[in-house]
RNA sequence: GCCGAAGUGGCGGAAUUGGUAGACGCAAGGGACUUAAAAUCCCUCGGUACCUAGUACCGUACCGGUUCAAGUCCGGUCUUCGGCACCA
């Protein structure tokens, strides 16, 4: 045994694993609930880049995870599939003409190839992709439960539309107002969308995140996201017109200080109450704004633009006539799409107030009676003024009144608002899941029966949108004509696609019952494994991703098909690799490192352990190519160690047995914590650094540090444990092999020496090393002994000595 | 502008969450082995100063505070990264 030969020993294990299926895992029921675990990575989507060394980061630490609790007696759901609808497939398309399932098939392959390489303990019986029929059958079954609980319904809505990519993008995805893919600033355009209710979920949304252990940071980023703000809607009379203007405000009490409304301009009730002589202005207007990107709409907001409609309104309190404005600073798509301008208490009203000239009258007042004068708006909270018998409350009394008093003359009521918006769910894009409905002119919008799905992608000439915004199925014809399922007559199939964002909603229940037929996943299979206990990947879902699949999953909660209200338990994010520049990978930069390169120079289990060796998981890190040779060379000084160590020896000397107990601890401890796997790896190498001074250590010591090296490094770890082993290999099929993990002694690491650092008014002068658990007189008596201590201490001057049991004493003289 | 996170040697990072700052690794320098190189092994390695076996002072972005004791807590400032953005 010769020379730690990397490629040999991976292929030889990856073979082994896979003929003996040694990590395909089956639903036993001899393992008790507690003792399941599903551990999953968000799964890739396969570029035609390839594998990314990002990717290995975070499979790299769910598999260590994986391989942890197998040898701790757990059965344990590892899956992996694609996400494999998307748009670099279909763009290739556009460019070459070949179909998008060939190109993905391909990219499929090479990922498929790559991961394999790494050695990663992945149930591949329960691969799929997003894009086979058997799995976006039931994506497309979904949809229509959706459908058939008014959850998804077909709208008109004001949706951003990118001229570049000829296609509608939803809100989500778009990025400082500019299309998320290509860059281009998005338009307002009109056209019919599917769109999902995602907004009847909000609350619950917001609420079982306090049910989840998931970074803070990604909580408040959806609670953000979702928006939630309470407050009021009041109604105004539109004057002389049977009109009424429902706004949305959260401080009612200031409500004797509106002068105006403000309402977006796409509201549909400005059109009715434009008077004559306003019309060419509003008109003007609203184009100007439609023209307006969001970017523009957001960005160039020196100056606050609006147009008065010429309607007034009748304030409901005391009946003033107010002016109806209308304002670009207004979105349809929040509260109302219509305010009640304070002026004196809001930033943006009182600018738009001072450009237009509109009165601006205080009421409310830091404090108690005091008018001040307003140089900018005041938003802080006080008490009322100038609010006839509401006035000197302090503001929350005062908008309660309010409310009340709204409330018993009809004019208004508590309300409650979100940021969220419903998801515009249709693509006009060809290589995403049909979504499986049936327009007819006469019995409207049909759902496909469950025995015609999955209803597949039509062969096309050609992928690309038309100019129109229709989709590209659109133009097959033979695929789009059909009869209407309930009258007969001529119907079209409805040619958007499903988003990408589909298929990830809830491929994690389908690795509980990936080759099912008959259901979507089996509520028994399920039951097994949901929710997933650790769920990893990036930052990047925060939001988008994240909070879709819990939409999907509450739906399915409670239409009774899953049993869980939230999908994913624990939730960790896997920082960027950065490029040896520190800046972020990417090719036009040319700092992309490939993994195939690492792992045929150095192998996959010294790439593994370097990505965990750099820092802790959720941190961005930069590539350096010369840290991997120091775990290459720590990887051949384990081989070699092993490999000529006797086994003979009855114990460890004292000092190495305790180190190794600690080891153990150490290394079990920082695996659990999804984190700190670079410490574990630092603890591996400070035992081994003592083991290599000893010739003959126990068997059952060489064991337990290849056990745990092996959750790191697995084929190194099944490679030497053919000598140091029990005959049979580490990784074997789930249950058929006792747990291996080691167990530390507790009072095997215990120190019975301990180092105190010593020290005169809090500056650190010498150190001691004396019994553990010595008494404060002790020490200080030892302490006193040395010259370092006794030079800065006279005995008589002493006021104080803090002592910290088996750590610190600290003379504080004067 | 708002929200969130983070700033520690030449580099990646460690520090039992208030208790010996710099573990472990990389890079660098010196030495051993060798005809030589590679590999391996040993030593040094935050800065400054000196009487250089040692000791003192400084040092965790910056300024201040609390404390016997601060990388860790508090207040302020700067910088970087991520997210959001006229949200009523």
């Amino acid at each position: 045994m010769e020379g730690y030969n990397h490629i040999e020993i991976e292929q030889k294990w990856q073979k082994y694993w896979e003929e003996n299926k040694c990590n395909e895992v089956k639903e036993d029921n001899s393992f008790p609930k507690e003792k399941r675990i599903y551990i999953l990575d968000m799964f890739p989507y396969p570029s035609g880049e390839g594998l990314h060394v990002g990717h290995p980061e975070g499979y790299t630490a769910t598999d260590i995870l994986s391989r942890y609790y197998r040898l701790n007696g757990y059965n344990v759901l590892h899956p992996i599939g694609f996400d494999s609808f998307g748009l670099p497939a279909e763009n290739y398309a556009i460019k070459t003409k070949i179909h998008p399932s060939i190109t993905t098939e391909k990219n499929i392959k090479t990922f498929t190839r790559q991961i394999k390489s790494l050695g990663f303990s992945y149930d591949w019986s329960r691969s799929f992709s997003t894009t086979d029929p058997d799995y976006f059958k039931w994506t497309q079954w979904i949809f229509l439960k959706l459908f058939e609980k008014g959850l998804a319904y077909k709208s008109k809505a004001p949706i951003n539309y990118c001229p570049s990519c000829k296609t509608g993008v939803a809100n989500e995805e778009v990025v400082d107002g500019k299309c998320e893919r290509c860059g281009t600033p998005v338009e307002r355009r009109l056209i019919d969308q599917w769109i999902l209710k995602i907004t009847a979920y909000a609350e619950r949304l917001l609420k079982d995140l306090d049910l989840v252990d998931w970074p803070e940071d990604i909580k408040i980023m959806q609670r953000n996201w979702i928006g939630k703000s309470e407050g009021a809607t009041i109604i105004f009379e539109v004057d002389g017109k049977d009109e009424q203007i429902e706004v949305f405000t959260t401080r009612a009490d200031t409500l004797f200080g509106a002068t105006y409304l403000v309402l977006a301009p796409e509201h549909p009730i400005v059109e009715r109450i434009t008077t004559e002589s306003q019309k060419s202005e509003v008109e003007r207007y609203k184009k100007e704004t439609s023209n307006k990107s969001d970017l523009e709409r957001t960005s160039l907001n020196k100056d606050k633009t609006g147009a008065f409609t010429g309607a007034y309104a009748i304030h409901p309190l005391n009946g003033k006539k107010i002016p109806i404005y209308i304002s670009d600073y207004i979105l349809l798509q929040y509260g109302t799409g219509a305010i009640m301008a304070v002026p004196a208490h809001d930033e943006r009203d009182f600018e738009f107030a001072k450009k237009f000239n509109l009165p601006i009258i205080q009421v409310v007042a830091p404090e108690l009676g005091k008018e001040i004068e307003l140089k900018e708006a005041f938003t802080q909270q006080g008490y009322s003024i100038n609010s006839a018998e509401f006035s000197n409350l302090t503001t929350s009394e005062c908008t309660k009144r309010i409310i009340e008093k709204l409330t018993k003359i009809g004019k208004g009521k508590a309300a409650v608002t979100y940021k969220l918006r419903d998801w515009i769910f249709s693509r006009q894009r060809y290589w995403g899941e049909p979504i499986p409905i049936i327009n007819c002119p006469k019995c409207g919008h049909v759902p496909l029966k469950e025995s015609e799905l999955p209803l597949l992608l039509p062969q096309v000439e050609s992928y690309e949108p038309s100019g129109d915004g229709s989709s590209p199925l659109a133009k097959v014809t033979s695929w789009v004509k059909v009869k209407c399922p309930i009258c007969g007559e001529d119907a079209e199939r409805e040619t958007n696609t499903m988003p990408n964002w589909a298929g990830s909603c809830w491929y994690y229940l389908r690795y509980t019952d990936p080759h099912n037929d008959k259901e979507f996943a089996s509520l028994e299979k399920q039951n097994y494994w949901i929710p997933v206990d650790i769920y990893v990947g990036g930052k990047e879902h925060a939001v988008l991703h994240l909070l879709y699949a819990r939409f999907w999953h509450k739906f399915l909660f409670d239409i009774g098909l899953v049993n869980s209200a939230e999908p994913f338990i624990k939730l960790r994010n896997q920082g960027i690799i950065l490029g040896e520049d520190n800046q972020k990978m990417s090719k036009s930069r040319g700092n992309v490192i490939n993994p195939d390169d690492i792992v045929k120079e150095y192998g996959a289990d010294t790439l593994r352990m370097y990505e965990m060796f750099m820092g802790p998981l959720e941190t961005s890190k930069p590539w350096n190519k010369s840290s991997i040779g120091g775990i290459r060379r720590f990887l051949e000084k384990v081989y070699s160690y092993f490999n000529k160590v006797s086994l003979d020896a009855q114990n460890l000397p004292p000092n190495v047995e305790k180190l190794f107990h600690k080891t153990i601890k150490k290394v079990s401890e920082d695996i659990e914590s999804i984190s700190a796997y670079n410490t574990a790896i630092s603890a591996l190498m400070i035992c081994l650094n003592e083991l290599v001074k000893l010739e003959s250590i126990p068997r059952k010591v060489a064991q337990d540090y290849i056990i745990m090296l092996s959750t790191f490094a697995p084929h190194l770890g099944e490679e030497i444990w053919t000598k140091v082993g029990d005959g049979r290999p580490i990784y074997l099929p789930i249950g058929t092999r006792n747990p291996l993990w080691p167990k530390y002694d507790k009072d095997k690491i215990i120190d019975e020496v301990v180092t105190y650092a010593i020290m005169v008014n809090g500056k650190k002068r010498a150190t001691l090393e004396i019994a553990a658990g010595s008494d404060k007189e002790q020490v200080a008596k030892e302490s006193l002994k040395q010259q370092n201590v006794s030079k800065y201490v006279a005995e008589d001057k002493i006021q104080n000595i803090i002592f910290v049991q088996d750590k610190i004493i600290n003379f504080i003289v004067k």
